[in-house]
DNA sequence: ATACCGACCTGTCAGC
DNA sequence: TGCTGACAGGTCGGTA
């Protein structure tokens, strides 16, 4: 469901709200898949933490926790000896899957079908994650975490242009490929191969320098804007208030099979590449 | 190493 | 009304 876009935009809904607030006790329910690291560790991890920042790598959402006041000066004035943990600092990692949501309720609100999370903070509120494919994932890290991959609102071009350089791989599987670029999902490929005038399967390695100059300025250019417009909400997604995005509506190519091209009126046509549906103008697309 | 393909899950919607 | 199949923003592991 979420790409950099959408998860950028809980990203930055959930740090204006929780930042500076403190992870009073935590709740996992019974399903097991959405967590990479063990129950018990997740929550003794969160528990007592202050939530200093919560941003983005790629398509994974990084809360990073520190010790809580509270808990500081207990450890500094029991042990000296104990300093590290007085640091205290680690970062809790949620990846949405499809049909994750990461979001700010409160305590009194319905617990929805698929919790399988809840978080009280000190404010009172709670930090929910619902997830009913269960696609999603849930980790705690005590060192920096790192997805690998290029972020695709840094690339610079001649990085993008190595990315490719003997792929013979479909451009579009290569943009999905997140060891590549981290971020890019199956919406905005398709969008950013569109407005670059490339056919998603043309073999990566086969773009000319003005195709790939082309596309790496498109890539920015619909994350960039997707980012403006709040995402793209198909079916579930919702930002940390529980708005849904906009982006949908300024689709060209997503989800318009048989409609005509906004460019040429050619009607986009729909094909499986690397299991994915890809859409594509005929006409407009080389 | 590289590249497809099914599997992992639940929910929804179109068609019969 | 209800059944069936296709499909859904993502990733992983097995297989060629």
């Amino acid at each position: 469901m979420p790409e950099l876009p959408e998860v950028e935009t809980v990203a930055r809904g959930l740090h204006k709200r929780v930042a500076g607030d403190t992870i009073h006790s935590v709740w996992i329910g019974e399903k097991l898949q959405p967590l990479k690291s063990p129950a018990a560790q997740i929550v003794s991890t969160l528990e007592g933490k202050r939530i200093a920042r919560v941003h983005r790598a790629g398509k994974h959402i990084i809360v990073d926790l520190e010790g809580s006041s509270a808990t500081r000066k207990k450890i500094s004035r029991s042990r000296a000896g104990k300093r590290r943990m007085e640091d205290g600092k680690a970062q809790w990692i949620v990846h949405l899957g499809m049909t994750g949501q990461l979001m700010v309720s409160k305590p009194g609100s319905e617990v929805v079908r698929h919790t399988h999370l809840i978080a009280q903070l000190a404010s009172g509120r709670e930090l929910r994650f619902v997830d009913p494919r269960m696609f999603g994932k849930l980790s705690v890290h005590l060192d920096e975490f790192d997805p690998g991959g290029i972020e695709p609102l840094e690339v610079t071009e001649d990085q993008f242009r190595a990315l490719f350089r003997g792929r013979k791989t479909p451009i579009k599987s290569a943009l999905l490929n997140q060891k590549l670029l981290r971020g890019v999902g199956n919406i905005y490929a398709d969008e950013s191969l569109h407005r670059a005038g490339i056919r998603p399967r043309r073999q990566a390695a086969t773009l000319s320098r003005e195709q790939l100059h082309k596309l790496h300025e498109m890539v920015r250019k619909v994350l960039l804007e997707a980012i403006q417009a709040g995402g793209s909400s198909i079916s579930d997604y919702v930002n940390a208030d529980g708005e849904e995005g906009m982006f949908q509506i300024q689709h060209r190519v997503y989800g318009r099979e048989g409609e005509p091209c906004l460019r040429c009126r050619t009607p986009i046509r729909r094909v499986v590449i690397a299991g994915r549906s890809s859409h594509y103008c005929p006409q407009c697309q080389k």
